[in-house]
Parts: C-alpha cells; sequence; structure tokens
DNA sequence: ATGGTCGATAGTCGA
C-alpha cells in the first residue's frame, strides 16, 4: 500500500498537477491540506474519472482537507473527540484495517499569537485522540501537514529558527509526545540524504537555495511502522510552474 | 530598505 500526502496550497489552482501526479506515483491513498475549497466546488468527478474515490471537509478561503483513495473509505470522522473547531483540518477513515488520519495542524503564526495556543490546544486533542486510536486499531497512521519541523536537521537554518514557530520547544514536545505514545516519523527509519525538506517560502527564491523544512511527516504506529519500506519526499512537483509551497511526502507499506 | 511571494478575494489576511 502506498500512502501519501501532499499540502496543495488551493487545490483550484493545484488541480491539473496533482492529477498528472496521482497518474505518474499511483498512490493508493493521498490525502490534501489547503484545498481551500468549499465542499460543493470540490472536483469529485476528476478523480472518479481516473478510479478514485473522494472524501472531503471544506470550507471557503482556509484550510480544507481531502482523501483521494483507490478503495472506498469507512468511518469517516472529519473532527478530534471533544475539539468542535469551525476550521476543517481533519480527515480520519479506515481503509481496509489502516486507521488514517489527514491533517492539517495550525500554523500557529508566531509563538506570541493567539494563533499559536490555538495550535498547541489542538495539538493537545490530537494527541488524546491518536492515543485512543492505537488502542482500538494496530494499524494507525497519521500524516498530513504538522507544522512542526520535529529536529534541528529538518531545519535549513536552525539558528536563525531557534525558538520560533515551527521550531519552538512547545510545539516539538507536543509532537514529541506523541510519538512516546507509539507513533514513528517514517522518514526517519530509513537513510535519507541531508538537508531534505518538504517545504520551501516562496519568498526569496527559497526553493533554488533549498532553504526549507521538514514539515510535512507520515507517523505509522509500531504494528504499522514494521510493515513500511520506504518513505521519501517527492521534490518534482516543487519544480512545476505554479507549484504549491510544498512537496508530496510517500510512504510504502508491505503486506496491507 | 524590517521587505521578499503566493492564494483568496477585493482591502487585507494567512501562510
Amino acid at each position: 500500500m502506498k500512502i501519501a500526502t501532499w499540502n496543495v496550497n488551493s487545490l483550484r489552482v493545484r488541480l491539473e498537477q496533482v492529477i498528472e501526479w496521482l497518474e505518474r506515483v499511483k498512490p493508493d491513498v493521498l490525502g490534501l491540506q489547503e484545498t481551500k475549497m468549499t465542499d460543493e466546488n470540490f472536483p469529485a468527478s476528476a478523480f472518479e474519472e481516473r478510479g478514485y474515490t473522494t472524501v472531503f471537509s471544506g470550507q471557503p478561503t482556509y484550510n480544507g482537507v481531502a482523501l483521494i483513495s483507490r478503495r472506498p473509505p469507512q468511518d469517516v470522522t472529519m473532527e478530534l473527540n471533544g475539539f468542535s473547531d469551525p476550521q476543517k483540518r481533519v480527515l480520519g477513515a479506515t481503509f481496509d484495517n489502516v486507521r488514517i488520519f489527514n491533517l492539517y495542524v495550525p500554523n500557529g503564526q508566531s509563538v506570541d499569537s493567539d494563533k499559536y495556543e490555538y495550535k498547541l490546544k489542538w495539538l493537545n486533542a490530537l494527541d488524546a485522540q491518536l492515543q485512543a486510536e492505537v488502542q482500538s486499531h494496530e494499524l494507525v497512521l497519521a500524516m498530513g501537514d504538522f507544522n512542526i519541523a520535529p529536529e534541528d536537521p529538518d531545519v535549513h537554518d536552525p539558528a536563525t529558527w531557534e525558538g520560533k514557530v515551527l521550531c519552538s520547544p512547545k510545539e516539538r514536545t507536543a509532537l514529541t509526545k506523541i510519538k512516546s505514545v507509539g507513533y514513528i516519523d517514517t522518514f526517519r527509519l530509513f537513510e535519507q540524504p541531508e538537508k531534505s525538506f518538504s517545504w520551501w517560502d516562496y519568498r526569496a527564491a527559497a526553493f533554488r537555495r533549498n532553504m526549507g523544512m521538514r514539515i510535512d511527516l507520515i507517523l505509522a504506529s509500531k504494528k504499522l511502522s514494521d510493515l513500511c519500506t520506504g518513505c521519501s519526499i517527492d521534490v518534482e512537483p516543487r519544480k512545476n510552474e505554479r507549484p504549491s509551497d510544498h512537496a508530496p511526502v510517500i510512504a510504502e507499506f508491505r503486506d496491507i
């Protein structure tokens, strides 16, 4: 099973690129973030025509998540337990015996912002949810734009970014807590090139200079991680004309 | 020079 995550920063603008990528990479499940569209505008038929089922949770202008999959999703959820939120950032679904969460974690803006407090509360609710999920399912996957660079090697310039949003201790601790209940960052299960990033700011020619961060993650429960045969970032779409500022991340699993 | 560039949307906000 091939599972991928991609923050597309507007599905309206990126639809053609997503379709092209789907046909090249052929994932079984693709989680999209920042679709930035309402459900009535979701281009479900473009995916259905290519043999994919869709489920989506959107709103005007901001946020929005979707799951594109070969097989139909079951037990779909669009919220974290006990955390009612008008911002559409969560899509959970079961595919065969794998419970998958597609997530758009709040950015937080800056550590002194109200949005940062919201990010920390949101991560706390995510931790509770993912703890509960490993009690009821053996195979759990949490993927998406985490808006957290887990460690300094995931940052192009750790000194400049020290303590800043995406790298601050509180959010890194929140991610560590999620890992401590049995989730593994599948990217780090394998040898990877140095300076591997998944997001590069549009400004200052950041991509050309590889001034990026690895903030798009695929976490797997221990049992699922034992089946993981690879995880990689596909930088090719970031080279497109009018690219998303994020690259897709892909993980592969055997026997599921 | 305290910026830079996108996307959604129509003056700014969010990333």
